[in-house]
DNA sequence: ACATTTGTTAACATATCGTTTATACTTATT
DNA sequence: AATAAGTATAAACGATATGTTAACAAATGT
């Protein structure tokens, strides 16, 4: 049921590759490199990959062109790559058979959601049936909708912003797990974000108020680890 | 399996990469010193370290310069020394490659650990999948859960303090190895660090209290060994 | 132009830390 | 058995470190 999925990566930046291929590889896909377009094809065609990530701009060939080229042999899912600005692209970019795309810099929570959804969008198409293999996580007093972007507790729906949401997702990912504010930073920010550790606190502040609003049980999952970070405790009474 | 790995410190001051040196061969690491971006960057790419151990702060070749120079030929992992204060480096050590920060002052144990998380993100990656050993410490009467900072025993959370806990895991990681009060004031204290040594005596009181309070068995694990210091004793009954 | 979201900052609250004090206990030595 | 040195416990203290909160400014999206 739960087999591991092979993800090929394709960008010209050594640095961008490896911060990707890491996040991946910590939701166990596997990960392979090209770092152009002609190489990712001729691997592509090769082989069965379940997503490609592909860069739009890349030196020998570009990820539209690579793009076009493949999708005469195969139909392989593409999320494409691309930098603030080159919204241009996006037109091109569907025209040519893109399953979804990123904006640059993207967080690397981001890539993983990403390319989980493909992955949900493309393997329910085959099997054929619409067997809404649910994408939820429960908490006892807590529960997220993956698909709908909706947090409830007590079936009421919480209105979280984007970090709000992605923040406790992330945190729901990894139960248990204590993230230092550095950590978080790194996973549900921009990549090239470096900002105050202190955004984080306010940013759970503001997430726990939210969540009190609604149901304390739920907040209290939330949990500060005094001179360490945070983490989502979940209750086993 | 387990081959050595070869680690390039670079500071200017010496006592530094002593003291760095010191701790990373007590893990099996080989260590090379360098004392200026300049020397550092000729031996880096006359040779392939694992990892390379880099201050942001010298007089002739400073940390990024150097890293930003060496990233034109080579992928050789950097982590980078900075002192408080010096956020802003983080930026720029980004663009340049950097792929972890550690802040000065640190505790000794940080670096072992650092430069052991930066190489499982690169060398294990290609083995594959990090298949997420649980980072257990577990003993007869007490159970140390490090991903999630918890200590537990009988089935019940002790609650300790950022120091408490450190002192407690330091000792787990050693079982039955003696250590003098100097020591773990070296260890587990940061490196500028030079305290009373009834400090120890009075965080390990502490810590034998909040043991005690749920489990004696557990408290009796750590022994006061007479004119010499403590250390961590494995009932084997 | 407006409302919302986001990041920073500073004031405030709280927990922890290192030290010191004092007294009682343990161990080693004589 | 007496002594000295090392240790245990407890309490108290200010100094630090850390966390929370609220208010503001900047960025974002409509």
């Amino acid at each position: 049921m739960n087999e591991t999925k092979t993800i090929l990566v394709v960008d010209d930046e050594e640095r961008i590759r490896r911060l990707i291929r890491m996040y991946l590889e910590r939701d166990e896909f596997i990960v392979e490199e090209a770092e152009n377009g002609e190489i990712a094809l001729e691997m592509a065609l090769k082989k069965d990959y379940d997503v490609i990530l592909l860069d739009v701009m890349m030196p020998v060939m570009d990820g539209l062109e690579m793009c076009e080229y493949l999708r005469e042999e195969k139909n392989t899912p593409v999320i494409m790559l691309t930098a603030k600005g080159e919204e241009s692209n996006r037109v091109q970019g569907f025209e040519v058979g893109v399953d979804d795309y990123i904006v640059k810099p993207f967080s690397p929570r981001e890539v993983v959601l990403r390319v989980k959804a493909v992955l949900r969008r493309t393997h329910n198409l085959n099997v054929g049936n619409n067997n809404q293999a649910s994408n939820l996580i429960v908490f006892p007093h807590l529960t997220i909708d993956l698909d709908a972007y909706r947090v409830t507790a007590k079936n009421k729906e919480i209105n979280l912003t984007p970090k709000e949401y992605e923040l406790l997702v992330f945190l729901s990912q990894f139960p248990d797990k204590v993230f230092k504010r550095e950590d978080l930073l790194k996973e549900v920010w921009e990549y090239e974000f470096f900002g105050d550790l202190r955004t984080v606190d306010t940013h759970v502040k503001r997430l726990r108020e939210k969540l009190t609003n609604v149901s304390k049980e739920a907040a209290q999952m939330i949990v500060t680890v005094w001179g360490v970070g945070y983490k989502l405790e979940v209750d086993d009474d």
